[in-house]
DNA sequence: CGCCTCATTGAATAGTCATTCAATCAATGA
DNA sequence: TCATTGATTGAATGACTATTCAATGAGGCG
């Protein structure tokens, strides 16, 4: 197999790579120990370099936490995104897109949702934090409403409210999320999505059906 | 107005008083300033006491943060029992009081939401805060497990699965917590027991009509 | 009134941790 | 090869904080 060149290793390496293999660092310390018992000097020895390289990389421990919020939002957002963007797909076929994003185990696993979880705690004090991920929550729960006002007019449905769905929604996939972190043995990742989309099958049974 | 004699402010106090005093300081404490930000300095100045008087009522500031969410889990459960205790209550009727009691604001506001999460994002790596809120959530689980089942057997329910439909009620409360903690504009309280309700007339027509 | 018990105080202690920085080192281009 | 640039190291610094404890004070009881 043919190595990247990049790849290498070699003692220095560019800014992105150093920043990339720290925000990783952080994220496995976080889960590990939560963000009050994560130090600098956990974080630099999980990525295998030296004390003094955060604060070389980044502003300060601040600064590395809220990047690290930062990919985690991105990458989760890109994963939703995909789906939206493919003209082809109905509009319910772009909500079960959204779903099965939700709970794709790239993102929707215990170090992952440990982090998420992490952030949220400390969200409430931190308006930088709050910024990161509500910047996305918005912009995602806009087009889940609108898709939600599609199928409603599709199915001529009565007395559903598109905001009240993609609401209720959104509450799903957090609450699940937060069950599948504390009780991961009840809450199995494979079957949250079932429950969601049995929600939906409830509230719109013409778009989807029963399992 | 007469005073109640215990109320009279003396210098000293029963130890019972203090703690709860201290559980109380650092309820503000922890929603003001997170889990991390908050020190026995904080807590005993927001308490009018000294920094000392921590360690002497509790074995530790640990002790106290573990103290403090068993005093919000049992205000919580306290809440929700009441309910589920009154035996000329249906199980739809029970169902509603629970969901009334999730959103009932002395333990739905933004203070008490903060430091519930502040504990959920630290509970994925620590075991005792995990042990305090999962005891009466499974507690509470079983009950509206339980609860649906009657209900399906009373309506005939086809299709319905009553562990589903608790696990999902367990999601919408938590998630309704945190975005009413995080979006308390578009998630506003009045609103989100009618949004559980909503989806519980959608699963159980008969038992749950519309608004 | 004293005495005793126990709550209370806050300064001292010991430990932790983010941040700084002077020295070192690797890579690159001249 | 040498010089320059920029990444890397880790010990030193300084700030902060949980915990301890000796001294103090209040309340209750004989």
């Amino acid at each position: 197999m043919p190595r990247i060149k990049n790849q290498k290793t070699t003692r220095t390496a560019s800014p992105e790579v150093r920043k990339n293999q720290l925000i990783d660092a952080t994220i496995i310390c976080i889960a590990k120990h939560g963000i009050s018992g994560t130090t600098l000097h956990d974080v630099t020895r999980q990525a295998g370099l030296s004390m003094g390289l955060v604060n070389f990389h980044f502003k300060s421990k601040d600064a590395l936490f809220e990047e690290t919020l930062m990919s985690l939002a991105q990458e989760h957002r890109a994963l939703w995104m995909r789906a939206l963007e493919r003209e082809e797909l109905s509009a319910a076929d772009k909500l079960r897109a959204m779903v099965d994003a939700q709970f794709h185990p790239r993102i929707c696993n215990r170090r992952k949702l440990a982090v998420w979880f992490a952030f949220f705690g400390e969200a409430a004090h931190r308006k930088s934090y709050r910024a990161s991920s509500s910047r996305f929550d918005i912009e995602r729960q806009e087009l889940s409403a609108e898709l939600c006002r599609l199928i409603i007019a599709d199915g001529e449905y009565r007395g559903v409210d598109a905001r009240g769905v993609s609401q209720t929604l959104e509450a799903l996939f957090d609450g699940f999320w937060l069950n599948m972190l504390m009780y991961p043995t009840d809450f199995r990742r494979e079957d949250m999505a079932q429950r969601v989309l049995a929600y939906l099958g409830a509230v719109f049974p013409d778009h989807f059906d029963g399992q």
